[in-house]
DNA sequence: CTTATTGCAAAGGCTTTGCAGGATT
DNA sequence: AATCCTGCAAAGCCTTTGCAATAAG
């Protein structure tokens, strides 16, 4: 089964963490500071390792590269065009039904500009 | 400026008449059938045009490669887990609102099963 | 004629993987 | 002791790009 290691405690602390979504590399950068030898492999197989085991989720916008997410409550994703921050925003579309379909989850991302970046 | 060609308009053809959100690779395989000698990077060069043009839109679930989508009325997405069909949904949700945010669209996509694959 | 577009192949970005050594239970 | 995990480097997948030749306006 799965053991704990160092390196994955210490992945899952950065993306718990951050609240930047961030994307593999950014998560590499970080770990660096406190574990300079950990590898990028690592970094990557221990973010699919925590995704698959749901201790964190993957959320990818567009075709840049995966972000990850600690957050594990439901919740929605309000994406800056702007500044390109991801605010993570509380569930506006209650439980859905379509007709003729089971729906289990729903992903739902907004797209616009934040306060900061319309006052300027 | 822009040129048209037979490759981009075999290109958009296929799009359009296409349920199935293809890939590039989908649309590739599609195109040598009427077009033999159609390059894979011709395709690809051509769906990012069009793409920019605003005549077909891309779309991509998780990480699997992008998939692009002739329908340009605004609509959902439901996404069956089984058999990975993607259908289109008429829009749910009114002009969203977030407070302190401009929002100028969003995406929504269902996941689940679709009839056909409930019924098994 | 001018220059956007093509086919081809090579290169690029992001991610996964094989391996031998090291760490965890 | 058994085996999961790591670092490293190579490979993989999807996509983009440089080039000389071709085709569109």
């Amino acid at each position: 089964m799965e053991r704990t290691s160092r390196q994955r405690s210490l992945i899952l602390e950065i993306v718990r963490n951050s609240r930047n979504h961030p994307t593999a590399e950014a998560v590499y950068a970080e770990a660096r500071k406190l574990m300079p030898n950990i590898s990028l492999g690592t970094v990557y197989r221990n973010l699919r390792q925590l995704t698959t085991a749901g201790s964190i989720r993957a959320v990818s916008f567009g075709s840049e590269p995966d972000r990850f997410d600690g957050m594990l409550d439901a919740h929605e994703h309000f994406v800056c065009l702007t500044c390109g921050t991801v605010y993570d925003i509380q569930p506006t579309l209650g439980h859905p039904h379509l007709p003729g379909k089971t729906v289990t989850n729903y992903r739902l991302d907004y797209f616009g500009s934040c306060e900061a970046c319309t006052n300027k």
